[in-house]
DNA sequence: TTTTACTTTAGAATTATTATAAACTAGTTT
DNA sequence: AAACTAGTTTATAATAATTCTAAAGTAAAA
């Protein structure tokens, strides 16, 4: 992803595109694979990555922006840390309770046969599948 | 479940029964349906239910010694409260996200047809579905 | 009944996250 | 390009959930 998508990326979700947003979006989008992280790990990374400082505020701002703009999902992780995830489409995960690491798994490659029907008056709003990994 | 039961059961359990645990076990187990709660919903309803006074301490150690003990598993919840479940099934569940309710969903109700296999030398421990539900 | 090991308790400490208010900056207007 | 305005970053304080601590209490063993 070029800089210039960044850019517009940012701008079609009504968010200014900074100096420290462009920063965190560069590190989380211009990649192949889809990416997994915390606030604190992702306030590592940009440490390391880059010269200048990020608030952690703006890095929690920053993220649930991106969140709200839909460049960014959450995913349910038992634990006090709240897991985001570049992936958008609908997708399922495993979960490697050893190394606390999230990792993608295709919509397609889980087919669900039966499911009971949703609770009177609601309605299924999405089917998340959490595989636990073991060694 | 008779009081007699719950003292096996903490006993069992490597718990001594203490006035607090017989007190939570009872109002954990004593019933037909399976309870989800989190601390602080369990902190109000004791609080309610019995005259004495228990300490958050209390609550949050008696719930981690069940729920090592195996009379209690824990739910993966968005959000930061974590959630308990008195049935330690394998099962999954309904999440009501206008409510923050659980509801439980037998194992026997979802089919899973296709499932990936494990990245290389890890195992699959067990599998969540969880189904998000709105109005 | 004395002892010992485990428990409870209140409060302090920790961790993740959100709120605040002042300083700053992007984009617009002049 | 200077001035303006609205959104942004920052450091710090506040909040919320959970864990830690050390003293006082209690169950079970001796």
């Amino acid at each position: 992803m070029k800089k210039i998508d960044i850019f517009k990326k940012l701008r079609s979700s009504g968010l200014r595109p900074t100096k420290q947003r462009v920063e965190i979006a560069k590190f989380l989008f211009e990649r192949d694979k889809t990416f997994h992280f915390t606030i604190e790990s992702l306030d590592k990374f940009l440490a390391k990555k880059t010269t200048f400082k990020f608030a952690l505020a703006t890095i929690y701002n920053t993220v649930h922006a991106f969140k709200k703009a839909g460049h960014l999902s959450e995913v349910d992780v038992r634990g006090k840390k709240t897991y985001f995830d570049t992936n958008i489409t609908n997708h399922h995960h495993f979960y490697d309770n050893e190394t606390s690491e999230l990792i993608d798994i295709d919509a397609s490659e889980v087919v669900i046969q039966k499911i009971p029907k949703a609770p009177n008056g609601k309605k299924i709003k999405n089917i998340e599948v959490f595989i636990n990994l073991k060694n």
